[in-house]
DNA sequence: TTTTTGTTAGACAAAATTGTTAAAATAAAA
DNA sequence: TTTTATTTTAACAATTTTGTCTAACAAAAA
């Protein structure tokens, strides 16, 4: 028994990440997901039967996809820095796409959080953690509670994207000249959190 | 023709404030929000006319609130290192009491935060991004961009607040221990941020 | 072709949420 | 005490949003 399989189901989760987790629209109405999708409404509910099936099904995706892409980092054979710089990218890429992702997280994880939090990884975290400490002994970076070393660097990367919209007008920057900054960000963190030789 | 103010509306307006600023329930219903006040719904109407006129001034109030803080140490007349631990020391007491008042300004932008963004005093910011330069003349401060020394400020100091309830269980810590680590926060970030000597 | 399976669409029902109105309760002033 | 303005409440109306049901449609299999 085939399905059809022409692609709704697909472009129904696409349109729906990009609405809520690239555009924001966090609580969009299954109406105007539907309409963004150009599908009838119907058929959202048929593939996922109700708008929190939904939901849950885009963000259960994005979640094992970036904390599969992380864990790729953190367990790759590089040196603890370009193992850095490496995050730096992947996280870097997937905010700017989908600057909301953890966002909504936060806001709905009464809702849907719970459930997923049991599935997070903190095996690679973990080891992470322990090759942090290991570089605070050579010196190679400030000593610290390494999970500090972690949020340190989660929030240099992130904050700052998520914070855009109001940062612009803020700081009175151009949307073009705000990408610059982003844009130099990498550098300018891996410049902050290691040491000088 | 005195009011009888028994402190309804004052009542309201903290209420909704705690629910959606300090639990992060950015949706909250009219009805949620009298409940939580021991409130009948209607009073939320009487004195606001709508909810989004209720959370237009609780917005408001919290934006000038922090706002005028803030200003208050950017313009004080301390030196730039001191000015910045108080800064660190509004912001975390703000933070800790709404984690959520930022994300809300953020997600709801283009329903409230448009108009009130104007409203946003840059001058005292424009003059504490003047210090910093002249700090880093001075050597005091790594070199860059101003405004990636204040990106950087207040993401180590809020990111990780707004992520607390995705990172006490990905790093496996109770709340007491959590609460240690960001008490520890003020000062790292001190650290950080300006050179040592 | 007919049947079967899977997909899409329209109409409708149900629920949740907001907003209105008019009346009752309360407290101060005359 | 009556009057008056304000505050609170209960009942109801309107709107928005979600979810269901049935029929139409399309494509592959019999």
């Amino acid at each position: 028994m085939p399905l059809k399989n022409t692609g709704t189901e697909q472009l129904i989760k696409d349109t729906a990440k990009q609405l809520l987790f690239g555009e924001g629209k966090l609580h969009a109405t299954t109406q105007e997901i539907a309409d963004a999708a150009g599908v009838n409404r119907t058929a959202l509910h048929y593939y996922f039967r109700s708008r929190d099936q939904l939901i849950s099904a885009i963000f259960q995706d994005a979640m094992q996809g970036l904390s599969q892409r992380l864990d790729e980092c953190m367990l790759s054979e590089e040196s603890f820095k370009v193992k850095t710089e490496n995050i730096i990218a992947v996280f870097l890429r997937d905010m700017l796409r989908f600057p909301y992702q953890e966002t909504f997280l936060i806001t709905e994880i009464n809702t849907f959080g719970k459930k997923l939090i049991g599935n997070i990884q903190s095996g690679p975290v973990k080891s992470y953690l322990k090759e942090a400490a290991n570089e605070m002994e050579k010196g190679t970076i400030e000593k610290m509670n390494p999970i500090h070393f972690l949020m340190n660097l989660f929030s240099l990367l992130s904050y700052p994207i998520i914070m855009a919209p109001l940062y612009k007008p803020l700081f009175r920057v151009s949307e073009k000249e705000f990408q610059k900054l982003i844009d130099e960000r990498g550098k300018l963190i891996i410049n902050l959190l290691f040491k000088k030789k």
